[in-house]
DNA sequence: AACCAGGGAGCGT
DNA sequence: ACGCTCCATGGT
């Protein structure tokens, strides 16, 4: 039911999600930072949301429908705060990161765009991975209109669109040696010889194992895109910010081998263990940088 | 100006 | 199963 200037409006209503936190803690690359809110296209949807009091506004171009498609992906009904409660109480460094990170959430995000994203985030700062998606959605993506006709936004391309690109292409968008692998991923999916929207049924290690079948796609990699965008709650990735943090934490600062952390995480940080992974991602990079500016005033 | 970034492949031991 | 090196590119 559109109306007559198509736009559509609704405010999901939701407490404790921090839309800033979310949509710039690294596990979607795709969103813009407005002077009010932010914009993206989601499902093919050029969206704008802002933050207002007992939830956040969004505003689509065209036919929203029943918003269950950017529901969905804002994950607003989830309850974050029973989520929080199976967080080991008695660890204080955990506790001290979901003060200090009120309100960050996980996105449920589609599977391609999400691999794709993180296959092209292999030791890229997020500015980076966000620059190259950038390009890579303005060069190659469809053009959606923004609601009220206030410009447009370009969704990330297909994989057969993708899969049609030159390396050259690729190479153009400053994706450098990940070239090669985005677009055999591209290729592996438009064949068909991995489907993407099967995994979403499948179980944790299944889904895993058929993930690392992509070229480029490692251990954490996987990880991510088996919690952002399946949604596997135990998913757990570990990159070095996250490993830093556990390092220095849990295991007083010793150097961990892979083995010894995966296990630690399963047995400590609960059945939303991925959730507890963010959080401390979040606030290592925050702190992080806080540090490495406060290092930079001493000269 | 060196060092680092939400890593992974390919090699050697 | 580890330990290295290389892989582009840009930020700090």
């Amino acid at each position: 039911m559109g109306n007559p200037r198509g736009i559509q409006e609704t405010i999901f209503k939701v407490v404790d999600y921090d839309l800033d936190a979310t949509l710039s803690s690294g596990q979607a690359f795709g969103w813009q930072r407005e002077a009010n809110g932010w914009t993206g296209v989601v499902a093919g949807r050029a969206v704008q949301l802002v933050s207002v009091a007992g939830g956040i506004q969004a505003r689509a171009g065209g036919d929203a429908g029943d918003w269950s498609w950017l529901r969905d992906y804002l994950q607003t009904e989830v309850d974050l705060a029973a989520i929080l409660r199976t967080f080991p109480p008695d660890d204080a460094h955990l506790q001290r990161a979901v003060r200090e990170c009120r309100g960050l959430r996980l996105l449920r995000q589609p599977p391609w765009e999400c691999l794709a994203g993180f296959i092209l985030s292999a030791t890229k700062q997020i500015v980076q991975i966000q620059q190259i998606h950038g390009l890579l959605c303005e060069r190659y993506g469809d053009q959606r209109p923004l609601p009220g006709g206030v410009g447009s936004r370009f969704g990330f391309p297909e994989p057969a669109r993708v899969a049609a690109l030159s390396e050259a292409q690729l190479r153009r968008c400053k994706m450098g040696f990940r070239a090669p692998y985005l677009r055999a991923a591209a290729g592996q999916v438009t064949a068909g010889a991995t489907d993407l929207e099967k995994i979403r049924g499948w179980d944790l290690e299944t889904a895993r194992r058929e993930l690392l079948r992509f070229e480029g796609v490692g251990p954490k990699i996987a990880e991510c895109v088996l919690l952002f965008a399946y949604g596997f709650p135990t998913a757990f990735p570990v990159d070095v910010w996250v490993r830093r943090s556990l390092g220095d934490h849990y295991f007083n600062g010793r150097a961990v081998p892979v083995q010894e952390l995966a296990r630690f995480v399963a047995e400590h940080f609960g059945p939303h263990a991925g959730y507890a992974q963010q959080y401390l991602f979040h606030q290592a990079r925050v702190t992080g940088r806080k540090m490495l500016s406060a290092r930079r005033n001493e000269n």
